[in-house]
DNA sequence: TAATTATATGCAACTATTTGCATAAAGATT
DNA sequence: AATCTTTATGCAAATAGTTGCATATAATTA
């Protein structure tokens, strides 16, 4: 259910369509809560009907009209409450761990390459990060309050990416002992 | 698809009933990629239609019959084949980062609470792991190749839980300084 | 000039996951 | 003696998420 609580969250600082939500989504929230456009669309179109968000209705020429969404008080509302319930997380579903399992029975080589690859990816998002904490939080001691979650989440992330990659040596180091 | 993936590779080792693969998802594969029991015996029943388990039917009086269940060679197979296939992982969905991101619009003592609590389940989970690691990991240069994957899983295991534990002490002190 | 990317929305079908329920008995604890 | 936990299976309904498709134009890149 709470797809819906990013989004009211995302609208707190400012109005947005399902287009641009998305596209939040791909860059600060989405890096712990990924959704895509579909679910975006379908999910706005239930919070409209509860009364949490408006729409406001721009007419466009050739594209479809835009759908700006803003919060609700009620919508506001419904974060305030969300907050102090039990926070869930669902640890991640991640094929490589399977992979590993299975190192012993199967072609070492192909475990190896896809490690290779992960690494890859953790050293690009880690640069994604740096460069996003670069450019806003060159100073995080003068920070203000409403910006310190957002700050603490990228914190997060890049200590993570940093475990992450420090892991994937090690990983194909052992590996490397293993025989094909 | 691959729950499927994850039971495979769980049989691998030895043969299971759908109740103690449900056991072992909660111990080890489970720390990557958790599973419910009804879960497990809806693609149990769906591997065994497709001929990538057999089924062992031991009687017992009062509880209902076992179903032991063992890898074909049509499943190793089907293992075999995924493993050279892409690498999925969807992110941890964790609305403790949702939450983050609404400090500054709602109480924050909300959101302490709820980083305290994760720092208490990541100190449990760290030294769940460290008691495994002492127990089967006590020498890791020795280990058979076999073993190595799990290990190095469990080596991630570990790493992350560090990771995030540090983090909640950091993240604590900053939501410190934010005015409630 | 052709192809691609970005803007902008959304339906339909499928797959995956969670939650609630149901049954049944053995063994352990209070 | 009564309650709780463990063993052992599973259905049904609801919720969540993915994938494929569909439309339509402007701007950019090759």
């Amino acid at each position: 259910m709470s797809l819906s609580h990013a989004i009211l969250t995302a609208l707190l600082d400012e109005d947005l369509t399902g287009y641009a939500l998305a596209k939040q989504f791909d860059v600060s929230l989405g890096f712990f809560w990924q959704a895509s456009h579909q679910q975006i669309y379908r999910e706005l179109k239930g919070l409209h009907l509860a009364g949490s968000v408006n729409v406001l209705e721009v007419p466009q020429h050739g594209k479809p009209d835009k759908r700006i969404y803003s919060l609700t008080n009620q919508g506001r509302q419904m974060l305030d409450s969300w907050i102090t319930q039990s926070t869930r997380h669902r640890g991640a579903k991640d094929e490589l761990f399977i992979k590993l399992f299975n190192v012993g029975s199967v072609p070492v080589e192909q475990v190896t390459e896809a490690v290779a690859q992960r690494q890859a990816e953790h050293a690009r998002k880690l640069e994604l990060y740096r460069k996003i904490e670069a450019r806003n939080y060159a100073s995080p001691s003068t920070l203000p309050d409403r910006k310190k979650g957002v700050y603490l989440s990228l914190l997060a992330g890049i200590r993570q990416e940093q475990t992450a990659l420090a892991w994937c040596d090690d990983a194909l180091d052992l590996l490397g002992t293993v025989k094909a």
